[in-house]
DNA sequence: TTGTAAGTGCTAAAATATTAGCATATTATT
DNA sequence: AATAATATGCTAATATTTTAGCACTTACAA
């Protein structure tokens, strides 16, 4: 299992992939741009370098710059990372998870019912026990 | 705001935060036993002890040993962490995120009733926009 | 071309985090 | 009240993370 296991990463490490995927890709000065309690241009470019190697990013050269982007979907990192989350702190209960983001997001009434058409697709498509 | 920010703490730290986190309170050798590559008791006493000063948990006596308790309750931690997952991989979505959260789960069609309640008492309840 | 601005590669110093171990305290038992 | 078992308090060694800086490269414009 070669995740997004922040378990893995060290506190820099950990906000710099953050970073790269709430972007999607990313330059050095971008990160420097992010970061909080910003370290030098060398700084950055050393975490990267650390975390390529680790094999959480790769990079491709764009003009004369780097460009980083995740080694792994955004979509299943954001599952791992989610499932710590649920684990964690809302006892496995999806409801408690839903309730607690649903009730910070001041939603519309459209998202509303678009989550609810969501809820009822699963209810079809997909029937468990 | 004096949060669970992830984004302070040391890998160990945040390691054992989500231990604590999952069960409430927490003896020394309850730590050792869920951490992943278990270091040495000694060191589980260190780390406790740097999450007390930091302000991140409480302790008291329980008999001879101590018992930690994290400072901030569960609920508020869990909602930081969430929006932070939010933000991270899901474009500040709550549909992608709950759409996530109930592939993932397999729920049964009850659970998926009490969700779309939820969802409605919501709109009722606090109507936005 | 060649100068310059803006990159990267690498190395090693400095700061933090992680660890073990010894000394001391507490509880329960005999 | 002495002992054994199981805690904690503290300190200092070790390992890892974080950082800066110097040498080199590349792209572009004069």
């Amino acid at each position: 299992m070669e995740d997004y296991q922040a378990v893995k990463l060290s506190r820099r490490e950990r906000q710099i992939m953050d970073i790269v995927y709430q972007r999607g890709r990313v330059s050095v000065a971008d990160v420097l741009e992010d970061l909080p309690d910003p370290p030098s241009y060398s700084t950055v470019r050393a975490l990267l370098r650390i975390l390529e190697e680790k094999g959480y990013l790769t990079h491709k050269k764009d003009g004369k710059r780097y460009i980083y982007r995740p080694t792994q979907p955004r979509h299943q990192a954001g599952r791992f990372a989610l499932k710590q989350i649920f684990q964690t702190f809302f006892d496995r209960s999806i409801e408690k998870t839903v309730m607690t983001l649903v009730s910070d997001a001041d939603l519309s009434d459209e998202e509303l019912d678009r989550l609810s058409q969501l809820i009822e697709q699963a209810k079809k498509g997909d029937p468990p026990s």
